[in-house]
DNA sequence: ACCATAACTAAACAATTGTTTAGTTATTTA
DNA sequence: TAAATAACTAAACAATTGTTTAGTTATGGT
């Protein structure tokens, strides 16, 4: 039997709760902030989430569905390098918020706990940088004259790139971003 | 008048701390912890540094003095692009502390201080930075065919190079790391 | 209309944070 | 040797952390 209603709505409250963990990571953020920015009690928050971790991995997973759109793009995409490019400088347009570069929540959260010793969430960044590289080795591979060792050693240059320019960007000027992503694909 | 002696030396527990700051971060670092790493009292610490954030100025004090010969190294060498290159080997190297990769405890604090109001320390990163631009661009300015233009694009392109991987290196694997150096200067 | 119950409010919880303080020990100097 | 005092130990401090709980309000189905 159903009783009282919730007075709001999950997708909603997560989606303000991303934007602070975010912004400040994931121990810098508050139950307190957390309530004010969210909107809702304390108690609401743990019926719904479980507890601050359980909110976090939902606001990781709102983060994936909301940038997934630029990863499909990539993934449907048929110029090669090009189109990694592009995915470079979606990635950095989309790490905007409020005028202010977030940088990536992902990348963020990684190296907030890259010694850590939450096993979960190690595996949930190892599978998202995995995903990313085998997009990026799909799409080098369109370029038949690059042989099977080139393709894998660019890569791994590229998908240090792109998590170096997600922390990077986080204090580096548009100005600056723009001009390392142009040589990074000038000699690709 | 002087009277009991201070059983420990600050050079030494600043260390200890700075290690400990650099592995974890600062707000992951609770005075508990660096009473255990430093092996004295919080008194002891209070009354050497003032204050944990006294303390954290502290070890960056001293991170700078160790990496300073690294940078010296560059200043000094005449080479050009290639004494660049060294240093960013150099810098990777001197960034493994116990067979951890623990990136740079300059960019490591420029991250998380990034939107934090701490005029002090934001400014002791901004110099820092300014510092290693200043160095990229004498060295580049070394090559006389690269007109101002390209100088100063090419070293916004590795300042940000630079602080991408001291971030990615505390979570890529030697490998990545040395292909990505590779690449980035392969045709600069 | 009523009652079971989900969702709310607000307070309390224990644990931990950085910091201070009261009291003890040891060493220098006169 | 004795007084002065810096450095030590250990406890307490107030504030904040994430989490739980007791009590109240509102709304569902019968």
């Amino acid at each position: 039997m159903m009783a009282r209603k919730k007075q709001y709505i999950e997708e909603e409250v997560v989606a303000k709760a991303m934007n602070l963990f975010w912004k400040n990571g994931y121990e810098a953020t508050s139950m307190k902030m957390l309530e004010h920015e969210m909107g809702i009690n304390k108690f609401s928050i743990y019926s719904s989430f479980g507890n601050k971790h359980g909110l976090f991995l939902e606001s990781l997973k709102l983060y994936k569905l909301q940038t997934n759109n630029i990863f499909e793009k990539l993934s449907t995409a048929s110029s090669g390098i090009a189109d990694i490019k592009q995915f470079f400088y979606d990635s950095v347009a989309s790490n905007f918020r409020d005028n202010i570069e977030n940088g990536c929540l992902v990348t963020n959260t990684y190296n907030e706990f890259s010694n850590s010793e939450d096993e979960l969430l190690k595996e949930q960044m190892t599978s998202f940088m995995n995903r990313l590289k085998d997009l990026f080795i799909e799409k080098l591979k369109m370029d038949i004259t690059k042989n099977e060792k080139t393709v894998l050693k660019q890569a791994n240059f590229l998908l240090l790139a792109k998590h170096g320019l997600a922390a990077a960007s986080r204090v580096n000027s548009k100005k600056e971003i723009e001009d390392y992503i142009e040589i990074t694909f000038q000699n690709l």
